[in-house]
DNA sequence: CTGTTAGCGCCTTCAA
DNA sequence: TTGAAGGCGCTAACAG
């Protein structure tokens, strides 16, 4: 049998039922006034010629593609390397985005950059012609030509610096999570010599985390950094952190708490730490950020930071439709609440695992140039669980919403 | 500065070039016969605008899209949940479409389709009207379904079941990769009682790796398989298999190995076993299939076969994007080459990890109601080491390429 | 209730 | 080397 491919028109059923394609338009789109019987014939010739409209002829006409974009930066390596874990983050956020849109009946274009590809630029072009708008993860282009982007396009950047001009921004609180996640070392643990695994210094988000834990320090005097490295975020460069702190600090003059950047450097960092014979968490505590599901597997398992990926990929792509939907909105900052994620590597006992609750959402406003607007916004009907307030982490006049609420897992 | 709505279309660069359509059209896709001169004086224009040509508009000019739709089952949970896991297959033959697309300058088009979706035939029809061709995931729609959507656009099955009619098929040589892995545990290890934890009975590939599973330990007339029970390709389920099998079997009478069915449910086995206090691999054996990267963080480290999944997304890719080409080819199974990977849960020390190298490339072409007609094809100048000699694993006429050759990793 | 008729923005012969 | 013009398949007024 060999393939027909010959694609059934509007004008085909149109022809064949004896009716305008006007009719049979109608009919296709479920609205009403079209006679019953009318409606049967024309139905049973759809059927039967297995017609589908045409989605480019559907664009045109209606100048709206119902089709958003989804960008990433391409972390990969050639083959199966653990670097791919630096992708998870992308791999969730898709989980949030896809349904989301999928209940609108829009369609979703995924697309991934190589970081500093010479040619972002011109790709992302020729993207914003295939699309009704851009989601965009951090780290894809500089932002100067993010915002001419943004002048052809409505783009929601993800996991951007909230600094962003011309476009919305949805990414986790950082700060807070990492000021919580320190905060515990230091008051749970009595943890007072710290050691940071950084991030690329490219990464805002980095950024974020570097400084809670610089804050947290400066609040407590006894408390102090005694050195950091700069890594790629991948396991690897855990690896390599881990060998240097050997090196450099020898077994004796370990620091108490080596505080990484995201998770898979955490992995690698303990990686190194065993290989050296050193135990974690008796000898020094090792903590992340992410909580990827590896993390949970590790020996010790992984004390770390939850970013509700999901709920970030939704909440962006909530936020471009309706910017699609009113292109006159104001740019907006949402920020969303982290969550600690207490384990075994920091100390603390796997029966006594806690998670913090989502308590709220912090929504930042910024309307042209007038910045600093702030509104607070519930994220659910969720109560807020009593717990131990933690103090605002910032020192910037934006009041993020803490990671300030702790709460029990269930077994 | 509010946000332009109006963008330029080839008409205001042609006006205001003071040239006709045709000849930005010529320009845009540069295309010589255009004196320099003009081709400068327009591109400046191009550029002044931002000019960027509308897809939908050149799609329906053109009758093509130039977009392929990926569809893959939906078994993600609400929530963080480590079902997630099974996602990771996808996710990974994401990585291997993408970049292949992206190379073409075609886009990809991404939907995930709820298990037994009653809608699912109506959206993947709807899909058909998006795209140039269809890339389906195993388990999306019944097979019967599928013929039909493939009478109105290419498609290409991934992981599918090889007797798929009418339609492309690229899968794992699941059928070698497991009988390689259960003759390792009885030539290797000695192991003589197996326990088997299934796959759901819909999963195709879940069969043939038990069948192969069943034709090995046959060969071998002291092995015999002591029981199995049936998983669902998770976490939770592969612990609640092994909690059935501590139940049943108590603690004396355990096999020797559990073969799980994928990785998850085998790093789910692993963790009951852990906690009733039973050793891996001192008490026993326990491997299972995928890959995946949480199972060379287990411990112990998981001993199981590597699908090369990115190649799989790249192959079905290409077949795709061939086909599209030539919709007259005819249909044709790929069946790729999987790889064993020994860790410790087998019971082989960490220090002699090995793999196989992938040996050949099968294709089995299948003409309109001729079937059985065979081709391999060799995947690359690849060496084919020596090694054991399987017999070829089926009782079908279909001739899979083994797993069968073993060569040590590098350290 | 149903048909007529302009476009939507671009590509592509065919002429000039 | 350039321009003119007819679609591509569908939608959405506007008439009837």
């Amino acid at each position: 049998v060999r393939r027909e491919c010959k694609t059934a028109t509007l004008y085909d059923v149109a022809r064949i039922a004896g009716v305008s394609t006007a009719t049979v338009s109608r009919i296709v789109h479920g609205q009403d006034r079209v006679r019953p019987a009318t409606r049967e014939r024309v139905q049973k010739v759809i059927d039967e010629l297995g017609y589908v409209p045409d989605s480019a002829a559907q664009s045109l006409s209606r100048r709206r593609k119902e089709i958003i974009g989804l960008v990433s930066v391409e972390r990969f390596t050639p083959q199966y390397d653990v670097e791919n874990m630096s992708l998870l983050f992308y791999d969730e956020i898709l989980r949030g985005v896809e349904p989301r849109l999928r209940d609108e009946g829009w369609s979703l274009l995924l697309t991934y950059l190589p970081g500093e590809d010479p040619h972002g630029f011109a790709r992302l072009q020729s993207l914003s012609g295939k699309v009704d708008g851009l989601l965009i993860g951090e780290g894809v282009v500089p932002s100067s030509l993010l915002s001419r982007i943004a002048q052809r396009v409505p783009v929601v950047v993800i996991a951007g610096n909230p600094g962003e001009s011309g476009v919305d921004v949805v990414t986790a609180d950082n700060r807070s999570g990492a000021a919580a996640l320190v905060e515990h070392l230091v008051c749970a643990h009595g943890h007072t010599r710290f050691f940071h695994v950084d991030g690329p210094a490219s990464a805002p988000d980095a950024q974020e985390r570097r400084v809670a834990l610089e804050l947290v320090l400066a609040r407590h005097p006894r408390c102090r950094l005694i050195g950091s490295v700069r890594g790629e975020f991948s396991v690897r460069s855990g690896v390599e952190a881990g060998e240097h702190l050997l090196t450099t600090y020898g077994r004796r003059a370990l620091p108490d708490a080596i505080v990484c950047a995201n998770d898979p450097m955490a992995i690698g960092v303990m990686q190194s730490l065993a290989r050296a014979g050193v135990r974690v968490p008796e000898d020094l505590a090792v903590v992340g950020f992410d909580d990827i599901y590896p993390g949970s597997l590790s020996h010790p398992s992984l004390t770390t930071v939850h970013q509700p990926m999901r709920m970030i990929g939704e909440r962006a792509c909530t936020r471009l439709l309706d910017r699609i939907a009113r292109p006159e909105l104001d740019p907006e900052v949402v920020v969303i609440p982290t969550e600690l994620v207490l384990r075994e590597s920091c100390g603390c006992s796997p029966s006594m695992g806690t998670r913090a609750v989502p308590p709220r959402l912090a929504v930042q406003q910024r309307s042209g140039t007038l910045q600093g607007a702030v509104t607070i916004a519930r994220s659910d009907g969720q109560a807020t669980k009593e717990g131990r307030k933690r103090s605002q982490s910032g020192g910037r006049t934006r009041k993020a919403v803490a990671t300030d609420t702790v709460t029990p897992l269930p077994a």
